[in-house]
DNA sequence: ACCTAATGATGAGGAACCTCACAATGAGGA
DNA sequence: TCCTCATTGTGAGGTTCCTCATCATTAGGT
């Protein structure tokens, strides 16, 4: 425990949590009915409003195709909407719709749950500390990647 | 940053770093040789010795299913034998072959460079943190699960 | 011995990611 | 104008995960 930690040891502890924590999260939105994936693109065009995909993959940190594939199934379920711009013929503006609001609604509650399952386990100046430290990494992340971090 | 940190915040942060950190990684390695995935299966066998895919699954945390569509594409590239276990003919026992030890230590190389790059930018002190803070998680998620975490 | 239940692996099918190649369009310079 | 280059979205194809159904085998009770 006073042992030194080294970046590798730390990384497989990470990595070891890495996939349990995402499919529990993932398993308990797909039971609210909306997967994690999904709700993601959900959650950002509810915070910034309608735009093209290419924008979306920007901000999820997905390649353009991934997006066309993602949208593909929310479009098939009527939860976005994907229109032409008028500006750009290459483009098509993704919107949500009204059910797609509600099932981002109802999928947040169930994370919030979930995060507080997870989390929750730690006091609140622990979960500073852990924010603290992902934040640091993530800034020194930043510079050799793709840089779309947030 | 003084702020209340809700268990929501933590999991959203967490959540972000996520997807970046995975494709890192993987990357790298892929790079190397050897994908997360595939590197994860031949660590095991290499720590633990040779075992049926049931065992396999247990340990990594994966669906059985997940196993044996792993070991297809490892035992197409020789990296691992598939051989019958006498004592149940069942079940099919998996080793490593020469080729994969070589091919795990080259991703091992290359998989410690990235976490010196990732989680370097902590100090040691930090890094004992995030790793107890992790283990904290892990502990408490043991409870409702699969239970197969380590 | 027999019948039932658990177990090991896999077929089928799906979801979420990726890269690479490419058609259509847009934008900017000569 | 026209030529080139960047950008948008998508087809094709691959990987890594999953669940559910199924087959073969083993194990256990009676």
């Amino acid at each position: 425990m006073s042992e030194v930690m080294s970046p590798v040891e730390a990384g497989q502890t990470y990595l070891e949590l890495h996939h349990q924590l995402h499919r529990i999260v993932d398993q308990a939105m797909s039971s609210a009915g909306l997967s994690l994936a999904r709700a993601k693109v959900l959650m950002r065009l509810d915070a910034h409003g309608p735009m093209n995909q290419a924008t979306l993959a920007g901000l999820l940190g997905f390649a353009p195709r991934s997006v066309t594939e993602t949208i593909d199934g929310l479009e098939r379920d009527e939860l976005v909407t994907r229109t032409e711009d008028p500006h750009d013929r290459r483009s098509r503006i993704i919107a949500l719709t009204a059910s797609g609001r509600d099932a981002l609604q109802v999928a947040m509650t169930a994370r919030s749950k979930t995060m507080d399952e997870i989390f929750g386990v730690l006091d609140p100046t622990e979960r500073a500390q852990l924010v603290a430290l992902l934040k640091t990494i993530r800034e020194n992340l930043a510079q050799g990647d793709t840089g779309c971090g947030n």
